[in-house]
DNA sequence: CGTTCTGTTGAGACGCATCAATACATGTGG
DNA sequence: CCACATGTATTGATGCGTCTCAACAGAACG
């Protein structure tokens, strides 16, 4: 690992001024859920590239939402291969399982300098305690994850490569859009072509040849660590079966 | 459809008495959970083979507990496939996204006669309500669904045919004994191959010919609608990647 | 007793993995 | 500063796993 793991208390925006809740993509808290988001919150943290959030295995007191940056869940097979279950951005719930089961059977990675909000329930009773609004949004964030998981699993079963990628890329810009960090025709993109062959269980290899193929059809390519969506109707139409309308399902 | 769609009253256990409640698989209720669940529980209800639960697309007041038989979680994809996200079984949860989000995106299927138990929650504010600690099972539960959809996507993104079967059998088998619905060396299978194929992302013809591997290699074999475990180490060892230790996470 | 579902087997085609090699970029230490 | 190692992108040749099409036997069902 090139950078050192380092977590620093960071100066930082706490819950009443949250950058991230006035983007449409999340819903607004009343005078009541914001008071208990400032006492829930305790820590605003600072993590490198390549550092580990969570490691497989181990059991957490906090779980936390990521607030800038990119991370990817991900598991360590058997046979030392790499499996990443989802990318993570801005707003996405990290730990959650290692709050409620008996240790998390995922690890986190961050991909790039990122920086995420870490909430203390003290053990599963006091995730119990937290303010019922709160855990229903919680909830439904588990339950939005658990779709996104479901379209993957259809993908994967039923796609070819070519689909897979096209559904992969649709996704990741419907979610940037939403967060304001794409724009019409293109995205900053951290991850290597190794990370989205881990992802979507295809060999680097074919990824890049199926890059390849998008690119002299016109679809979208990639420039330094930007990828270009030259035509969008084009790419949902490749990745015609597993397109969803995502609903946004807002939490904290 | 041969069976017509059929939802009766049925005469039925109450949560108080709950057979499914004494497995060892399922956590103990204290007295105000049980009071609780009294007012919640709505109905107990019947349903015949073929008939559909839930349907994709639709909003509804209530969600379930698998009380007995099998059901699949599925979706229809856009070029009239089928992809069968979740084996259901006894105890297992019924259209929570049905509740916390606009509309469910995916349709339930009996695949035997069943019966299940309903709760109103009566829209999303209901489930707010919901008493704390039931709530907090709740979220147990939707978190145990995601970490077995993660598994499934990892074994439908890296695993070969042969491998997703038998992690399909082991953890099946697995399930079931926690139910006392298996025992050590066989257990009924209500499933089609056709069934097994849509869940897997395998054509049928496919899973026959694998099938017949796993039986001439003395791992298992179906005698009328019954899976026999032949040798269960040897089907863990061609599942190799894909096993986990199912942590059970209790629930209602 | 036919009709429909399910299981079963064969032959051929195609997608993707694998192995191998090169070019380019990046960062590192002398 | 260059020399070097390391990670990443790219392309070719070859083989295996799985899909597809096709056919048939047995079971289930009305």
């Amino acid at each position: 690992m090139a950078k050192q793991d380092t977590v620093l208390r960071a100066h930082a925006p706490w819950c009443r001024n949250c950058p991230l809740r006035a983007l449409p993509a999340f819903a607004d808290f009343d005078e009541a859920e914001l008071r208990f988001m400032e006492r829930f919150k305790v820590e605003h943290r600072l993590v490198l590239t390549g550092a580990e959030l969570i490691l497989e295995g181990t059991k957490q007191p906090q779980f936390a939402t990521l607030f800038s940056g990119w991370a990817l869940r991900y598991r360590k097979l058997a046979d030392g291969r790499r499996h990443n279950l989802a990318v993570l951005l801005p707003g996405d719930l990290i730990g959650l399982d290692s709050v409620v089961c008996d240790a998390s059977q995922v690890s986190v990675q961050a991909v790039t300098d990122l920086t995420y909000c870490a909430f203390d329930v003290r053990g599963t009773a006091g995730l119990r305690a937290v303010e019922a609004r709160i855990a229903h949004r919680i909830l439904s964030r588990a339950v939005d994850d658990l779709r996104r998981q479901e379209r993957r699993s259809v993908t994967a079963a039923v796609g070819s490569a070519r689909e897979r990628l096209a559904a992969f890329f649709i996704d990741l810009h419907s979610r940037l859009l939403r967060l304001r960090l794409a724009d019409e025709a293109s995205f900053s993109f951290p991850l290597t072509q190794q990370h989205v062959a881990d992802h979507l269980g295809i060999n680097v290899v074919h990824v890049n040849r199926i890059m390849r193929g998008l690119r002299e059809a016109g679809m979208l390519h990639m420039e330094d660590h930007t990828i270009v969506i030259d035509d969008r109707p084009a790419i949902e139409l490749a990745a015609r079966i597993h397109i969803d309308t995502v609903a946004a399902v807002p939490l904290i």
